[in-house]
DNA sequence: TTGTACGCGTTATCAC
DNA sequence: GTGATAACGCGTACAA
């Protein structure tokens, strides 16, 4: 049961080859109606599907984009993932997601090989290792987004969190509602992680800004497998902060472990406050005060400008998205009555 | 700037497209190193990249696969796509994700678009209303895996949970427990929606397995949306059941949200267990006792199925994967010295 | 060891 | 209105 192609379809139609491609393409201005009939009942008998393959070749493009990411397993990432893909589905074209798990030489080759397969543009949450492959794929201008990191001495599309602004929200709040021990719980600080960094150093800009002093030992920058041993130390030593921020989900969850283990009270005990709204923010007790990133506005943003490069010319923008504050029990006044509090002694 | 082909790197290196062609496929055996040498300075100095396009064309391979799925922001879909993706790297094959959100039509279109596309095969969670499509790609012997669903009708690989163990498990555990009075919460009844159908049936027969008899106001099938309500109502009338099983992480929020919302306890004034291990099932209050899906396992059998079946025939087979019982703090016995239960008068 | 010529399934350009 | 014919960029017999 070999391939059925536009030939055999010419054939049975009694026409050519060039005909059956004016008629699937819808030029039909000077086709009689005989000979479209006669088109569309071979199509219809011999189960004729055009090979976009062989049309790709010849137009140039694949109607297909890539999509590079960390992990698809972050909710960021899938919800940016979700914008990304409703858009393209609205243009026609496809996406293709690959993981990197960070690791630029993966991240290398996925480049490598997406470009080869021809796809119209990319996506990427950049390991930010690559720098003079991202900089090839501009000079071949490959239609390029970054999302959620920017590369430095790239001049490219990047959408990220206004990551300083989110911080300067979280503090603010904290302080007014009368903390002043405040801790930080966050990865190791590595520069090129974009979100990381400025997260960090805004939380120090904030802190001084309120005329709080930083405590060193609150300041935990440590692999996530290691923030509970941190956490536990500052409790052996009776020196645990009034309220914590977390930086992302995960460091959130880490710090959600240890006051679960503790059966320490938020936010009597300790308030917590993180960036990133996880799924079970307003059902925990008591109810979660997030940062939220605007993730489906980044993708569709991100879509946007990689179609507008497709289109011709724009020149590379940097869009830093605002935060969005969501408030809820756990980091109210101290001592407040928190109807969704939960203390037991 | 034109782009740059084959046939450019053979003339800078003085030798024929075909030497090229030789060389880039290792074909070294009859190759000077002179050559060599000269083509591989051509194709760096020219910054060629292979059209794989071309290629693809010639050997009716694209090394691609189309995932097509509901809606990737559900982590059972997640983690089936990041397993699977996992496997194509390692094969070196791309993933091509959609969302249909259940839309037959989306579905059919993405299919059409995919096939046209020469995808080298199919991984679908089926929304299962285009029986027809799906058989004219069996007949095409186009590679294709259902996940999660099935198509009754249709002969092909499928991977599933073995949901009637899954409501087994719960139930039984229940039981052991000593609770007698034990409600369901699920999505409608909907006959093709094949995991939901079976979960709710396994409900009834492991119901009267155990001598229990189904109470029908404690069955609540209904939309997600208009579960809240049913909540409220047994809560009014004071007609809660004693345990609730919720058949998938949806169901299980709203129950959450309704033990929130009036500061129930947790098992004491009602045990909760759920089919699908939530994120924060652990760092919960009362951490909850689950009964997960082996989402990574499924995700690498059905690639590795398709792969199967890309190399030659394999009979259609059905996979009924295990489901993992996590017992945690969520259903305990009641009156049971709970640790991390939380109740205020 | 290398080159020639053709095929893959389309589309674009002109003739007719 | 329709049909040859030449691309598109690569793989591959087969010839040299």
């Amino acid at each position: 049961m070999r391939k059925v192609t536009m030939a055999d379809v010419a054939k049975l139609a009694n026409v050519s080859k060039s005909t059956v491609s004016q008629y699937l393409n819808k030029r039909y201005e000077y086709m009689s109606e005989e000979t479209k009939r006669r088109i569309a009942e071979a199509i219809e008998e011999l189960q004729y599907r055009p090979n976009v393959l062989a049309r790709s070749l010849k137009q140039k493009s694949t109607a297909t984009i890539g999509v590079i990411v960390f992990n698809i397993l972050h909710m960021l990432t899938t919800q940016v993932l979700r914008a990304i893909e409703d858009m393209c589905q609205q243009h026609d074209f496809h996406v293709i997601v690959c993981n990197t798990d960070d690791d630029p030489e993966k991240e290398r080759k996925y480049i490598d090989m997406l470009w080869a397969k021809q796809v119209d543009g990319f996506i990427i949450f950049p390991t930010g290792k690559n720098v003079e492959l991202y900089k090839k794929m501009q000079e071949a201008r490959l239609p390029l987004v970054f999302v959620d990191r920017t590369v430095a001495g790239i001049d490219a599309d990047s959408v990220l969190l206004h990551n300083e602004r989110a911080v300067q929200l979280g503090v603010q709040y904290l302080i007014e509602q009368g903390y002043k021990h405040i801790g930080l719980v966050a990865p190791p600080f590595a520069p090129h992680v974009i979100p990381r960094t400025e997260r960090i150093e805004a939380f120090h800009h904030a802190l001084r800004d309120h005329g709080v002093s930083v405590e060193k030992e609150w300041v935990i920058t440590e692999h996530v497998k290691r923030i509970p041993e941190r956490l536990e130390a500052l409790f052996n030593s009776n020196k645990l902060p009034e309220a914590i921020f977390a930086i992302n989900d995960l460091t959130l969850m880490e710090v959600l472990a240890f006051v679960k283990k503790h059966q320490l009270a938020i936010p009597n005990d300790l308030a917590v406050i993180s960036i990133d709204d996880v799924p079970f923010a307003s059902i925990y007790t008591p109810s979660l005060t997030t940062i939220a990133q605007p993730t489906f506005e980044m993708g569709k943003i991100a879509a946007e400008r990689l179609f507008m490069q497709m289109n011709g010319e724009t020149s590379p923008q940097m869009f830093r998205l605002a935060p969005m504050f969501i408030e809820r029990d756990s980091a109210k006044k101290r001592g407040e009555k928190n109807e969704s509090s939960c203390h037991r002694s």
